[in-house]
DNA sequence: TTGAAAGCGCTAACAG
DNA sequence: CTGTTAGCGCTTTCAA
């Protein structure tokens, strides 16, 4: 049978679509017997409105659209984990999409090109697209940008600082006696803004410490995966003179890392010692277990779906702002050894 | 500015909207002359239709929601991956949800309680729900469900042969060998089939073998993850006859028992051997690797949208049906040893 | 405080 | 082949 309808249930209170749509929404004051009237109705009919009609009434969808590159990758899964709750806690549900990275499609995205993916707004992780490439989208899309980007005044951005943490990681490695520091990941291109950050904090530490940095230990690698740290190790074990550590730019680069450095027989971290980036729960229970850069993924994506509601809701273009978040060292077994393992 | 409207193109190619409807949905046969006027206002205008009102004229929201228990659990971002392309690719859009298992929070969704999410139809992975508790819902929703309950006739299942596979995971520890197999992650309760299934595998593999299966050897687990097998590893090595093989019943948690065994100082597989299920890509880069049972992910993910949609298209319900997907076992370090690793 | 009625933008009977 | 028109179910302006 059809679902009642908002009519069906005006008809059965005796009184007008109105009022029954005052009730639900609690909009005007509505008299208490009227209202009791249309609350019995509403519960014998069961009724349910019917969102597609709202909206369409309203003019919004009621759903924010997630967009990263690759849904199977650890550190964005585990962030939609906080963010899918905190939008449908607020009322809102979450359209997921990823883009592999490619660059026109996140563009088609941003400009609200596709015919079909009714959005109020967008989280979008972007790597395909380059800081300039951002500011060229629907100027009407409440958008929070995730990552390294930064906002170009249209937008936010929420993330942490790349530079400084890339800076603490590699300085745990100094501080440990290591001197000969790869570095994992670098991306020297316009969409590799966030290998480029963590690079800069790579050669900072070592400024700091008054070392120089080899710039052949700098690899770099397009992804941040697994298959590119272990490509990466092979090649850099495969010198005569090896790193003695190395700072990779993700955990999965630490992971694939760790896996080539085993194989060729070296001891972790005795013979090189490896750091990651962004602790993932796949670190703290590898072997031996990974130190990293532990972003704090529940405030980011907390913050990133009230930002992009308050947006959506503004009257007005807000001002993009930057939303910093924070960080912290976590240093596990593939730095300071078993002894101390957990 | 508005968006143009149908009626606007209509207006400016000086036709109905009746027709231009026509042209954007390829309906009716058009002439070329009025085609080519009305695409002409369409490009010019950059018309899209609203999907709103579409979708409210039709009476559907184009969307699916896919509901897992979690949304990092690898597996499920796994399957997700192949999912959401396979969805986008006919016309539908992905509501994504997650429920922890809970079993309230299952029910709500397949009775479509949901006041705020509009689907046409579901793809679930019940965690929270038994076999009976899924019968009680929408009989109108259009449903099919991952893993290992069985279809009641009305909705569709689509997963591989549990017992089957995980008979096969054991007899390959019995082939090299192994006589004290552990069974990691039994669930002896309602909600527990997929575990139970497992086991019943696990008990079909020694009876082929003509073994005899010591029950203090199949430990009891809440759930798959790393946790779980990191415990029940730990309690296994605490007895005075530990165990020379463990079949685990998910991927993470033979990780978390390979963790626990490495830790107490063991060798992987020399000492205990370990297999899993699910094929993650982490177990393809632990240290050791993890041999596993793979399951046809992309055909599962691929069916189960297939199924969906043809059960949402049909006028009358489908009759539900079980669609079995294909497994394999991938022998890997953590049962050969290095020699053969890769 | 509540009713009547006009949309939101599109689809699809029903003519013609 | 194309125009007219009545909804889809809800919100919301305008009156009363």
């Amino acid at each position: 049978m059809r679902d009642p309808t908002l009519r069906d249930v005006a008809q059965l209170a005796g009184v007008s679509p109105r009022t029954v749509s005052n009730v639900v929404n609690g909009y005007a004051p509505v008299t208490e017997r009227t209202r009791r009237k249309v609350e019995q109705a509403l519960a014998q009919l069961d009724y349910r409105p019917n969102l597609l009609a709202r909206n369409l009434a309203r003019g919004r969808s009621g759903q924010i659209a997630v967009v990263v590159p690759y849904l199977d990758t650890p550190y964005f899964s585990e962030l939609l984990q906080g963010i899918i709750p905190r939008a449908r806690e607020r009322g809102y549900n979450v359209l997921i999409d990823q883009t592999d990275g490619d660059a026109a499609h996140e563009r088609e995205l941003i400009r609200r090109a596709a015919r079909a993916f009714p959005f109020d707004g967008m989280i979008l992780s972007p790597l395909g697209l380059d800081q300039a490439a951002l500011s060229d989208r629907d100027p009407d899309l409440p958008l929070v940008i995730l990552g390294e980007r930064s906002s170009d005044g249209t937008f936010d951005h929420v993330g942490i600082d790349d530079v400084s943490a890339s800076r603490d990681a590699t300085a745990h490695l100094i501080g440990l006696g290591r001197r000969r520091i790869a570095a994992i990941g670098d991306q020297p291109y316009a969409t590799g803004e966030a290998a480029q950050l963590r690079t800069r904090g790579y050669r900072i530490a070592h400024a700091d410490a008054g070392l120089d940095v080899d710039e052949s230990l700098i690899v770099r690698r397009p992804r941040f995966n697994r298959i590119d740290g272990a490509d990466a190790m092979r090649q850099l074990l495969a010198r005569p003179d090896p790193p003695d550590a190395a700072f990779c730019y993700s955990d999965l680069v630490a992971l694939g890392a760790l896996r080539a450095a085993l194989q060729a027989g070296l001891r972790v971290p005795e013979d090189i010692a490896l750091i990651g980036y962004d602790d993932i729960e796949e670190g703290r229970y590898s072997n031996p277990t990974i130190s990293t850069i532990s972003p704090d993924k529940a405030t980011i994506a907390a913050t990133a779906v009230d930002r992009l509601l308050q947006r959506i809701a503004a009257p007005t273009p807000l001002p993009g702002i930057e939303v910093p978040a924070g960080h912290r060292l976590i240093a596990r077994e593939s730095t300071l050894g078993r002894t101390s393992g957990g």
